[in-house]
RNA sequence: GCCGGGAUGGCGAAACCGGUAGACGCGCCAGACUCAAAAUCUGGUGGGGGCAACCUCGUGAGAGUUCGAUUCUCUCUCCCGGCACCA
């Protein structure tokens, strides 16, 4: 760590002078601290040792070119867990690294002719520096980059094994195709249907891509949320939905001129209100109508998505057209128009529905549309009205009991759901199933800054993995991108080779990793980076799972599930013996600023940079964790970072100034302390119980609170002209507690002023303070009066009154006199140390 | 469209198990210091009423449960995140 060249650094001796320089220089205190923890290596993570492991993860960073607002939250909220852990006497891993792969290198080779990999690296030795001036407590030594062969050699070597094992495989599947530039788009890069580049209305294209067989583990994946008790509910709800798993009965409607139209549904129950019968664009029902008749071809071809998204293909209007062919129902023998409508996705369930118009809410609005017949067959118990009225106004998508349903009538759900599926088993007409939402992973990309998929095109023996001998299959970084598809397809020197099997000349593929392959492992390589004999060893299972991981809530479903996806298949290849990798997770907010989320293309950006030249790595880390909690948006303000900046100076001074005062003092004596003292004596340990509590929660914007208020509480006692025993034990203890409870947060000030004022060298081994019993007693205490519950007044009482004294001083009260007066009083309730409600 | 989350003074927020709404900070107002300004320090600061003691309204909207609701239940509005090729 480099000291700045020209400043006299404070010579901080233990016990001895105090730094003369009553101004709180941030970038000098910085570098000492800094220069110190680099000096001692206080961040290398042991492997073995003293103290129960504690494996602190944020999640790496996208190198784009420089720290964002939304990095250095990320990262200080991190930090703080993993320093308030050290104090805790923990062995603690924080360690940090690159997610190095991606879109955004390719673009910027596009727009400014440089290489992706050299792009890369640059923006990583920039950034790296940024997060060092932070001083967050890394264990450098530790760091990768995703882009670099000797980390990506191991995915690939896994990828081959999941070959082998029949868990990745290769099928046709669709992309979003730019006609003119002649490349495959990524969601992002459609713009209302149109590719970004060009504006060319995007078609949709399918090609054979390679998947990894996520759908196995989709029950471990679901059942696995259960025990995860320190993730937030919100998102293993939204992780339990993703996978969707929903139980019910694959039927089969007969189509005369067709065959059987198999269908999935969730509510047999409803069986009889079935009034058509609707099939995706793509279905086979849809294409063999079309083969034979161009009107209806042309109907269906306009039917067909256009885009792959999701949200896209829900948010369009609900068209259809009838195919003329009608399904017969298993159970009426009624005649059944099919349609095919676009709300009927062929990747889910069978890409044909059995249409409910008054239970399911698209049936019913494309029912209206259509003018097909909506038929009620639930109803909730006990309603007498009309059926018909039920659906009026929109589908009744509860459960309920049974009508117009034949034999069924009056079922409640499960009993309908049994009786409707036990027939249809016995008929043949269908049989239970248990479906999922979740898809199998899509993990090939048509692009070229990504991890080569090792696999080698033989005409003879088909896809060969490449053998483990010939891996890493090294992407060439020496390449010109053009954004008309990936390098690699116009590269014969990588992509012609020998088939590893027959030795025959053979194609390698061109098609890279999506880069969520690369982060969904990188947590159990950061426990031994530099081996190059296996992709883990016993390292991970010595630090796994993360004890605390912490990164943004739009990583709740993609990248969270990933990873705990690789978990298993890690596991099941008998490399780690964990099963789920994150024990604890925090999912941080964003940062906006004017209401919305700080980004180069609003134009609200604050650089983080600037911030730290103008008032260092603290007061950043202090206004961050001060402005909102961790889980929540924080709504930058330059003001609220002056202010953070004044705490950091005021606290600077204050204990600057004490130890000059203290130089000519009696020794400390807690035995002579005045009512202000013990006072302040309370209020320190108050907030210090407060603070430990807090920290506790992960609430760490009113841990800054409580150390403001004790240097409020501290300041504000009087400093004694002569003598000062008891004023120099409250404040000397009020600061060894203070500079403790926010050391994590502002680690280099309370460092600095640690040593200075002869607490020892090192803060973070310092044990956390704890409240003293006898500090926090006082005397009276204060209670709410309320008068048939609104606030009437207060009473002091003393702290052991029993229930009766303080019935007797509330109804004492003048202003609750006043309003109880001659009433009778009803009800007296007393809740211990908070209120008297006197309810007349 | 579906899934998840959020809404409290002028602003960021706090309120632990249903118990004094607005701690702490920002901003603003007044005062001190200064030739002046900045910085710093002291005091005040939810709306309305009152000389005051106090009263009254108030936690996105509407209902409900309760002696008592920011907190629990239901309905609704708006904003944010995700939706499988952004990372």
């Amino acid at each position: 760590m480099d000291v700045p060249a020209g400043y006299n650094l404070p010579s901080f001796v233990p016990g001895f002078a105090f730094p003369m320089n009553r101004q709180y220089d941030a970038a000098a205190v910085e570098a000492q601290a800094q220069a110190w923890w680099q000096d001692q290596q206080v961040f290398a993570a042991a492997d073995a040792g003293p103290g129960e492991k504690f494996y602190c993860l944020s999640m790496f960073p996208y190198p784009s070119g420089a720290l964002h607002m939304g990095h250095v939250r990320n990262y200080t909220i991190g930090d703080v867990l993993a320093r308030y852990q050290m104090m805790q006497g923990r062995r603690v891993l924080q360690p940090m690294g690159w997610d190095a792969f991606g879109m955004p290198a390719e673009n910027a080779a596009i727009q400014r002719g440089i290489a992706p990999s050299r792009w890369t690296y640059d923006n990583i030795a920039h950034m790296r520096g940024q997060l060092q001036r932070l001083g967050f407590a890394y264990d450098w030594q530790r760091e990768l980059a995703t882009c670099r062969p000797d980390y990506y050699r191991w995915e690939q070597w896994l990828f081959t094994r999941l070959l082998k094992k029949g868990l990745a495989y290769r099928r046709l599947a669709a992309v979003n195709w730019d006609p003119v530039d002649q490349t495959v788009l990524a969601n992002e890069q459609v713009i209302d249907g149109r590719g970004w580049r060009s504006g060319a209305p995007v078609e949709r294209r399918e090609i054979p891509q390679w998947f990894l067989r996520i759908t196995a583990y989709a029950d471990e994946l679901l059942d696995g949320l259960d025990e995860l008790d320190g993730w937030p509910e919100s998102v293993k709800a939204m992780q339990r939905n993703w996978i969707g798993r929903s139980v019910g009965l694959e039927l089969s409607f007969e189509v005369p001129a067709y065959g059987a139209l198999k269908v999935f549904t969730t509510r047999p129950d409803t069986l009889y209100g079935v009034t058509y019968m609707a099939v995706a664009a793509e279905h086979p029902l849809a294409q063999q109508v079309a083969a034979g008749n161009p009107a209806l071809a042309d109907a269906i071809e306009k039917l067909k998505p256009r885009e792959t998204s999701e949200a896209a293909l829900q948010t369009q209007d609900k068209l259809g057209v009838d195919t003329g062919l009608r399904a017969v129902h298993p159970l009426t023998g009624d005649e059944l128009p099919v349609w095919v409508a676009n709300f009927v996705l062929m990747d889910y369930g069978e890409g044909a529905i059995m249409a409910v118009p008054g239970h399911d809410q698209r049936d019913w609005e494309f029912a209206r549309v259509y003018g097909l017949p909506i038929t009620p067959v639930v109803a909730p118990e006990g309603f007498s009205d009309e059926p018909a009225k039920l659906v009026e106004h929109g589908a009744f998508t509860d459960k309920g009991l049974l009508v117009n349903s034949g034999p069924y009538d009056g079922l409640a759900f499960q009993d309908a759901f049994d009786a409707i599926a036990d027939l249809a088993e016995q008929r043949g007409l269908g049989t239970r199933r248990v479906q999922y939402r979740l898809r199998d992973w899509g993990v090939s990309r048509q692009r070229y800054w990504g991890c080569p998929i090792p696999v080698i095109h033989c005409e003879a023996c088909g896809a060969v993995p490449v053998p483990d001998a010939q891996l890493p299959v090294l992407l060439p970084e020496d390449v010109t991108v053009d954004g008309s598809g990936s390098p690699l397809t116009r590269m014969p020197e990588f992509y012609e080779t020998t088939c590893p099997q027959c030795g025959a000349p053979a194609r390698r593929e061109t098609d890279t990793f999506d880069t969520f392959f690369e982060s969904s492992w990188y947590f159990a390589r950061f426990a031994c980076p530099d081996l190059d004999t296996a992709m883990l060893d016993q390292r991970a299972d010595q630090w796994l799972p993360v004890d605390q991981y912490v990164g943004g809530i739009e990583h709740a479903i993609l990248h969270l599930l990933y990873a705990r996806f690789f978990t298993k298949l890690m596991r099941d290849e008998g490399l780690i013996g964990v099963d789920e990798p994150f024990t604890r997770l925090l999912t941080q907010g964003m940062v906006l600023k004017d209401g919305a989320k700080m980004s180069k293309s609003k134009g609200n950006t604050v650089d983080p940079q600037a911030l730290i030249d103008r008032y260092g790595a603290d007061t950043a880390r202090l206004f961050i964790m001060f402005a909102a909690p961790a889980e929540q948006a924080l709504e930058w303000s330059d003001e609220g970072v002056a202010g953070a900046n004044r705490f950091l100076k005021r606290l600077w001074g204050f204990a600057v100034d004490f130890a000059a005062w203290r130089e000519q003092a009696p020794a400390a004596d807690l035995a002579t302390l005045d009512d202000a003292q013990a006072a302040a004596r309370r209020e320190i340990h108050a907030n210090l119980q407060q603070a430990s509590y807090d920290f506790g929660k992960g609430q760490f914007n009113t841990v800054v609170s409580a150390g403001m208020k004790m240097l409020n509480e501290l300041s504000r006692l009087p400093v004694p002209e002569s003598g000062g025993a008891g004023y120099r034990a409250v404040v000397e203890e009020g600061l060894s507690i203070l500079l403790r409870v926010l050391s994590p947060i502002v680690p280099h000030i309370t460092h600095c002023l640690w040593q200075g004022l002869g607490h020892g060298e090192a803060l973070l081994r310092a044990p956390w303070p704890q409240a003293d019993p006898q500090a926090l007693q006082a005397d009276e205490i204060t209670l709410a009066v309320q008068v048939s519950g609104k606030l009437r007044g207060t009473i002091r009482v003393p702290a052991e009154a029993d229930q009766d004294a303080i019935r007797a001083a509330a109804l004492a009260e003048p202003n609750v006199q006043r309003f109880v007066a001659d009433k009778p009083v009803r009800k007296l309730i007393v809740v211990p140390g908070k209120l008297v409600n006197i309810v007349v």
